[in-house]
DNA sequence: TGGTGAATGTTATACAGTAACGTGTGTTAC
DNA sequence: GTAACACACGTTACTGTATAACATTCACCA
């Protein structure tokens, strides 16, 4: 994520959590901060790590309490196949999200076509399943690695 | 899985190994045999508890290794958002695969959709992505578990 | 018969996540 | 005011997941 994209992020969390009346203390603005800034995902120890660099005290349950605020609240995303963070691109409707990993540079971009989400409710519908929330990681190049060779 | 299909799982592995000239070893078909033999995903260290059971040594990278073997050769995958493994049940043909994970019964199926991989695929490099292999876990109620209360 | 590479054994460690309990702080009820 | 309460955060300890690094064994072939 750009540097104005984290401060725009910030932004917009402010405003949503002070919409939804929850609370963004210092500690979870720093940590959606700290996880935005990041070009790539990024773990909950590398987090924890920029944290005591701030001279913080902290120990892993800081850091995980604040991504569970910030992932209820859709401004972070878990990727399930890196254990690892990424700002939410538009967090003003939560989503389950489609993610693209590149797996050159490393970078991910959000997706988040309705088309793909709705034809896997379809296609889970068909054989009897009851979709209620998707994970979609999708492993490739993105457009500046797609042609670089391997 | 079920027991014949168990038994029918190792008896594909068999012949896909032979065909390809890769090496099905005692360790890693007793290893596929544990996780087909499983009737819903399981982790590596409960592989590893089969294993110690059986009177064989065995550490982390004993299971690891036989697991990416395993992976490799398409026979079995991994659920990233469950830490855990399932047999494949068509392994002839490599596949990403998609997961059909019942949140009340923990029961895990098989999608393997082309209308949804191929959207994805599409949806991707409308945005200048090329996907290479992609990991969609679906979250829901399977057919047996739909109906049943909260 | 000795060399080569693959598979496995073994030890240690890194990385990810949670349980349980204590502490401070602000808001509400009386 | 102050007692009660909910919430965020600090702290310790632990469980679970995965890998690095090196030693050993074994199958196969020159
Ligand atoms: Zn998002
Ligand atoms: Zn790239
Ligand atoms: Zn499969
Ligand atoms: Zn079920």
């Amino acid at each position: 994520m750009q540097a104005n994209d984290c401060a725009a992020a910030l932004a917009a969390a402010e405003g949503l959590c002070e919409a939804r009346g929850t609370r963004l203390t210092e500690l979870r603005r720093r940590v959606l901060e700290i996880v935005c800034a990041s070009a790539r995902p990024i773990g909950a120890y590398a987090i924890l790590d920029v944290l005591r660099d701030d001279g913080r005290p902290g120990a892993p349950p800081t850091v995980y309490r604040a991504l569970d605020f910030l992932l209820e609240q859709g401004l972070v995303h878990r990727l399930a196949s890196l254990n690892a963070f990424i700002g939410c691109s538009h967090p003003a409707e939560h989503h389950g999200g489609q993610f693209l990993i590149c797996e050159r540079c490393g970078c991910v971009g959000e997706l988040d076509s309705h088309e793909v989400e709705d034809g896997i409710v379809r296609a889970a519908a068909a054989v009897g399943f009851a979709a209620r929330t998707q994970m979609v990681e999708i492993l490739g190049r993105c457009a500046a690695c797609r042609d670089a060779p391997a």
